[in-house]
DNA sequence: GCATTAACACGTA
DNA sequence: TACGTGTTAATGC
């Protein structure tokens, strides 16, 4: 509920280690570097906390440095409409910065996390003087584009399982979310916020899915094995087995 | 039928 | 100890 903007009062400068971690920082050339470096401010966020809130002015451009962020909105309902979540590496918002217009939607913490924030003078100011960082963001409105494609596609499926494993994929998005790796920290509770689903389906659906040799379950976390795969996941034709079932097969 | 919530035992950090 | 996982039972659409 409250419109706290704790997240900017605590900001700090980033550690060398953080700015490491920026995928479009580290293409562009030292003049265009060091001013986007000396603008970028970075601040902790706790579990719970808002980001950004839907309607708010746009002051900042994110990027999520460490943690695990989730964009969604609020319904007429008084419920909440989770659109993605948002991994190490990614960076989001650059549609509002670009037109200067408030927040769409709330960006959330899903765990405690590092959120970075290059100030929208700044991110104009690159706009319009950095060809890198140009390319960067019309390569990431792409990309964001066939998210979005991808999360109706989603939205579509009634197979749990199918949008369990696409939803992965999503997390995983190599351009968006480049820093993920193999391994993505994220407990079935939280990925059932994510997807919209029972934290005890999930875990149906992540068993199911470790057994198909497309990821593997972890204590904490996924391991991605066949990230082709998960993306391509088609609807599973053969319903599940609940329960008993050992003969198995 | 299938998914959800609640509750539980168990393993791990 | 606190948290996350994997199961089962009861309940609802």
């Amino acid at each position: 509920m409250s419109t706290n903007n704790l997240v900017y009062q605590r900001r700090r400068r980033p550690t060398s280690l953080e700015l490491s971690s920026i995928p479009w920082l580290q293409g562009l050339p030292d003049n265009e570097y060091t001013q986007a470096v000396q603008a970028i401010s970075v601040a902790e966020v706790g579990v719970g906390e808002t980001i950004c809130r839907e309607g708010r002015a746009a002051t900042y451009w994110f990027g999520l440095i460490d943690g695990l962020l989730k964009m969604s909105k609020d319904t007429e309902t008084g419920g909440s409409f989770t659109y993605t979540g948002v991994a190490p590496g990614g960076w989001f918002g650059e549609g509002t910065a670009l037109k200067r217009e408030a927040y769409r939607y709330n960006i959330l913490a899903l765990r405690s996390s590092v959120v970075a924030g290059l100030p929208l003078e700044t991110f104009h100011q690159l706009l319009n003087q950095s060809i890198g960082f140009n390319r960067f963001i019309m390569n990431q409105l792409n990309e964001r584009l066939g998210q979005f494609i991808m999360a109706r596609e989603i939205d579509r499926m009634n197979d749990p399982e199918a949008r369990v494993a696409r939803s992965l994929a999503q997390l995983f998005h190599p351009v968006l979310s480049p820093n993920v790796g193999d391994m993505l920290r994220i407990t079935q509770q939280e990925l059932a916020y994510l997807v919209g689903l029972s934290r005890q389906r999930v875990n149906e659906a992540l068993l199911l899915l470790q057994t198909q040799k497309l990821i593997k379950v972890e204590y904490g976390g996924v391991r991605i094995l066949d990230m082709a795969a998960l993306r391509l996941h088609m609807q599973s034709s053969t319903r599940r087995r609940r329960r008993g079932g050992l003969g198995g097969l």
